[in-house]
DNA sequence: TACATTGGTGTAACTACTTGCAAAAGTATA
DNA sequence: TATACTTTTGCAAGTAGTTACACCAATGTA
């Protein structure tokens, strides 16, 4: 039986933000629904280059139960499933805004350093 | 011999945003650096709860690479290592800024929800 | 004398993340 | 008939991230 890891409490907003951000991918999901509106599974897959399937399939699980991703399914063959933010989830636009402004301003910085 | 695995080009300053500013707790450094200014190293890893002085170390390193990080060193005994953000750094304030703020708007849904 | 202090490093172990592959179902197209 | 399409899952395997623990040096304090 494994032994049950708790996270420690934090009480901190800061990092109880990054807690559910955390991970390689939920910024570039949310990066591509805030800049798409509405997406089917496979080009959301598209979008976020070098995603698989599994991954994405598990972080918008992890953002729907957080309540900043909504799903919608139809009953199509073959099957349509829809997604994109909520209310919550479109909050989050200044944060995107500001990674990119970042991103943009220190592009050739970067550039020079990644290897 | 290992695979030499090379990261796909994005071409996207967004993404490659991300993949320095990657990982459990690059933030949660800066931020607690923006709001400090300097910190020695012990002091830091107080301010960053829950970090190993093994992460930190590593952590400060890569952001010393992408010139996030300014690094002082004094001839002290013990050692004196004074760590601040330089002018690079400082200018992901506007990022830190929207996460806490997202997160002080948040906090009482993310309460209910993070187990 | 005994112990605490600081900024690290090395080793070994462990957990978490991430990937690739195959598969399903019902319709549409070649 | 064969193959593609979409969304999602299961399994196995691999890689990356993270931790715990001990240790160093030279000084200050009890």
């Amino acid at each position: 039986m494994p032994i049950h890891k708790e996270k420690p409490v934090l009480d901190c907003p800061f990092r109880e933000t990054l807690d559910v951000l955390e991970g390689k991918w939920k910024f570039a999901i949310i990066h591509s629904l805030l800049h798409h509106g509405t997406l089917r599974f496979k080009n959301l897959e598209r979008d976020v280059a070098g995603i698989t399937s599994r991954m994405l399939i598990k972080e918008l699980k992890l953002l729907q139960v957080h309540g900043i991703v909504l799903r919608r399914p139809y009953p199509t063959v073959p099957p349509t499933v829809e997604y994109s933010l909520t209310e919550c989830g479109r909050s989050l636009e200044p944060v995107i805004e500001a990674i990119q402004a970042w991103g943009v301003q220190n592009r050739a910085a970067l550039a020079a350093k990644i290897n």
